[in-house]
DNA sequence: GTATACAATGAAACCGCTTTCAAACAGCGG
DNA sequence: CCGCTGTTTGAAAGCGGTTTCATTGTATAC
């Protein structure tokens, strides 16, 4: 068993008062240098280590923030938890790790817990609107990523700019010469697929193209259903727009089984632009999410809460870029 | 400002003490039927939650595991990472990630901070061994992945049969029909780099096939460096060996560039079976580890420690398999 | 030499909860 | 009715830090 050190020892070791022990370790106060090198003796020659427990009880903050998502698994979430993690480091933060599955309950009840944690902030992606009371009342300052944020309500939001995504994915097709473009419609409870599919229709209005649609989800499996459904209902299809680099990955599976090929017979854009993206053979195009920064600046207007130093603005808005790579290229006009 | 109630608040609107709230809460004696009721009241009415913080510091125990990696952005340990989390929740521990980046004062930081935040448990993956005297004296129990545990050493280790999984990997390409196999061998720093080795070596042995490989790590970008000696020093190769999934891809990558098929020209094992080996076209045979067994087990592992009934046994292995998929096949023996 | 300001210091209070301990009380047998 | 268990109960003492507050000692001003 560990024999644990207090701050007692220490001072009892040192000759002084916990109260000198502590000022020396925090720099609060000025102490006299000659029991300072004693206090710094005594806690080289204890090994004592304060307690984060017991600090955290006192100033009513743990220096801990929470990654609230549906689950880490999914590409895009990681990369963005990668960036929080690196983020949140320098910054003296920890974080933990809370997969909500997407289930209400367990969403509230990592709330709850890291309200009674004293923690510092949390950053949030969920669907469920229920959560608002829940948010404004935690007590530490949230930033929901995806989301846009009611003006009565006190989280703070980070997102990108979908409308601008779809456009660009929308509009690269066009110009890599297709014309029968199907989008993979991501779901209509999230601004993000709304905001997408706007984007789409507005260039399908300027070239004069007509719009198809197929509904599907974020994740791989539901990407696969939507392609079939698209292959079965738009066969003529020559460009698709994907609601994820997963679903693309979806898509590409599916038109290879149909033997179909890629870029040539049909283009695929993708959206995330999460690392596998370009791991993968042919490399996919996709519209770019700044994932890292999506990340670090989530952390970073949580910290800026927490000082309460500077003003922060309750929404952020990130631009979106096209990296067109294998999977769309110039279509030879020749041939059409 | 959120207004915190303590169990002080409680106690006076129920008009008892605050040990009887106490008791009320956690069950730990018992109390007057119609005390309780006060208090179950008076707690409703206040929106009452106990501190956690408070908790922890008498319990000395604040129910949080670490998981210490070198980078959650590596999908094998995300995946292993995933079943952590979900395990633990079950048990009532919440999880901090703690991303060292495989840097030696990153690993120590984050394992003394664990300490003094009364963590219960960690589960940790380094190649560190100057770590193992902070694992001795940090308090908690620790499970190592991926390491043989020393005997005087109080870790617990969890890891995969290595050495089976190189033998059936290599033995698979065989029986398909390969004869130049070539293995990308992982970093001889890791055990399980040196034991998939000894499982090649031991497959060319009984089939009488000069062994060959290239060295390599786990991830994508060394992979790709591998992947090109490896075309170039033994262009004739028609098996890959890789060290992971990742390296897999990268050497899939390097082989369409140079106009080879998969696997008409060459055949490709990975290893891990990431989630990914299956999304991707073609599927790729891998070798699996048992990701989710792994998280859950470790989890379990400390669960049972700390409860100390069982006795822990220090060393723990699980099987690998292979997943025979599109980047292996029976060659066709007609043209040899 | 005395009054005043100021830095250094330790005792004690406090953060919010759990548990010990002893007192109060109820039930029961004799 | 008394003494003996056995159960409820609240006051108080921690858990291990930080901070307040009053005290001491020293330096400066008059």
């Amino acid at each position: 068993m560990i024999i644990l050190v207090t701050i007692r020892d220490v001072a009892k070791l040192a000759g002084v008062s916990q109260a000198t022990v502590s000022r020396v370790l925090n720099g609060t106060a000025g102490v006299d240098p000659e029991k300072e090198k004693r206090v710094i003796n005594a806690v080289n020659e204890t090994g004592f280590k304060p307690n984060e427990v017991a600090r955290s009880l006192f100033r009513k903050s743990s220096r801990i923030i929470g990654y609230v998502v549906p689950s880490i698994l999914n590409l895009f979430l990681n990369e963005i938890g990668r960036a929080i993690e690196d983020e949140a480091f320098q910054h003296g933060f920890r974080v933990i790790l809370c997969n909500t599955d997407e289930k209400p309950e367990k969403e509230s009840l990592y709330i709850n817990m890291l309200s009674s944690m004293n923690a510092d902030g949390a950053v949030i992606i969920s669907n469920n609107n229920g959560l608002e009371a829940e948010i404004s009342s935690c007590g530490f300052p949230v930033v929901v990523l995806d989301q846009k944020i009611d003006e009565r309500y006190s989280a703070i939001s980070v997102q990108c700019d979908n409308y601008q995504g779809g456009y660009l994915a929308a509009e690269h097709l066009v110009q890599c010469g297709c014309r029968k473009i199907v989008q993979m419609r991501g779901p209509q409870k999230y601004i993000s697929g709304v905001d997408r599919f706007r984007g789409y229709l507005d260039v399908c209005e300027k070239y004069g193209i007509e719009p198809r649609y197929v509904d599907s989800n974020y994740d791989f499996e539901s990407g696969l259903e939507c392609a079939r459904k698209i292959l079965s209902t738009f066969p003529d299809a020559d460009g698709i727009l994907a609601s994820s680099d997963m679903t693309a990955l979806s898509f590409y599976k599916i038109l290879c089984q149909s033997g179909r090929r890629v870029p040539e017979d049909v283009m695929i854009v993708g959206y995330d632009n999460v690392r596998l993206s370009t791991l993968v053979t042919p490399e996919f195009t996709t519209v770019a999410q700044p994932m890292e920064k999506i990340g670090r600046l989530a952390v970073q207007l949580i910290a800026d809460k927490i000082s309460g130093q500077k003003e922060v603005p309750p929404n952020h808005m990130l631009p979106v870029e096209l990296k067109a790579r294998q999977t769309t290229t110039l279509k030879d006009r020749t041939l059409s």
